[in-house]
DNA sequence: TGTACATCAGTGAACGCGCGTTCACTGATGTAC
DNA sequence: TGTACATCAGTGAACGCGCGTTCACTGATGTAC
């Protein structure tokens, strides 16, 4: 963890445009965020003073830039989420069949609660007290879970997985893999098969994929 | 919550023997912490002063017990676990059929976990510092897991489930059931299909056992 | 160009809170004689 | 049976800590004239 020493008044003229240099420290309070997580892999670790102090500046500064420590989190939520759904994506766009895509997506899915599980648990495992309020389609990740519903689709379309509602696929894979990651993350000594393995058992079961499409192949040409 | 007021000596004659003694108020403090999980759903909740507030005794009273919050906190995990585990052996021994007995423990995970889900995060979302040194064989939990493994083994046996790997498949089914409490309890706005219908779909799906298997039957004779 | 002034991003000190833990103690229970 | 004593379960006060939040402030940046 690096505590940076210098005040936000660096050598770079300012803007006295108030927004803008706003959205400088916005920006620095969120990378501090993002440093925290990684470093301890648990939001918990995220208070408004431990930012503060990563981020060198004094904690009621903070207020500047969001109402209270709830506003934080919930900044950082937005972030954190975004990366893991463009993960996602990205994952997925690399090839155009339909398997290839579905498996690229889980296996991003799997991979980056694994290599960031401190962002993945911001996402998946904290309750925001302001989100009650909102409804299903609001929901953050609707967006993200309709990803995975259109690349089950897709499969059933191309011949590739079992007929069947894939909305309701999408529900029982995505459990799945949340089980997995959560699971692996809280009991590491348990003997786990590899992830990808497993992942490939589970889309072959769940979705009636064949083994055969599900090893990563390489680009299309 | 409530807050018994009375101090520990109470009418009944105690006996001298200070272990005697001793387990009356260790059993209060761990039916303290019980309340307190039960009242809050949140395992952050069960604080060493808030336990000896919820018992009605001084927050140093806890150390004749338990040697640190942590301590306190593994009785804890130690005793709802065992809860959990009886839970779902007797709704698994409520059937001599092995697809019904597998059906039935599972439901008995699932409806645990919805019912009690303070116990259930102690279990399963909860990190103990004194536990990474534990190997395999030693992880609590095991047992229970093996009666999983076993119970799809003897669907196997019994043709009442598709051939392969039981300790995978258990480990499949126990990472789909995980995730489905999970995020449950965390996105409640999900539009998430009745719990027992999910989990007929995915032993179907994971352990190939016919849906007729799969409909809870009343006892046999 | 030079000076007086307004803006406002960021500060330092302080608040009350609940936490885990320590320590010297108290006082009822039970025992020795 | 009666009295002096030992035991030890439970206490009250205090500690230092990190937290979120408040408040009146400071002082560099940029503007008006």
């Amino acid at each position: 963890v690096t505590t940076s020493s210098g005040s936000a008044s660096g050598n770079r003229a300012r803007s006295r445009n108030p927004v803008g240099e706003g959205n400088r420290l916005r920006d620095e309070l969120l990378a501090a965020a993002g440093r925290l997580l990684a470093a301890k892999g648990d939001p918990e670790a995220v208070t408004l003073r431990a930012v503060a102090r990563e981020a060198g500046i004094a904690a009621p500064s903070v207020y500047l830039q969001f109402a209270d420590r709830d506003a934080l989190l919930q900044a950082v939520f937005v972030e954190h989420f975004a990366e893991f759904q463009q993960a996602i994506e990205a994952a997925g766009a690399a090839s155009d069949d339909p398997a290839q895509r579905l498996l690229r997506g889980c296996l991003a899915y799997l991979r980056f609660a694994e290599e960031r599980p401190g962002s993945y648990r911001v996402i998946f495992e904290t309750t925001y007290p302001r989100w009650p309020e909102l409804t299903t389609a609001e929901l953050p990740g609707m967006a993200a879970f309709q990803v995975l519903v259109d690349g089950v689709a897709a499969c059933i379309t191309a011949g590739q997985a079992r007929p069947g509602d894939s909305f309701q696929i999408a529900t029982d894979i995505w459990v799945a893999m949340h089980g997995m990651v959560s699971l692996r993350q809280r009991l590491s000594a348990f003997p786990w098969p590899a992830m990808e393995q497993q992942l490939i058992g589970i889309l072959h079961a769940l979705a009636g994929v064949p083994v055969g499409e599900l090893i990563v192949k390489g680009e299309k040409p």
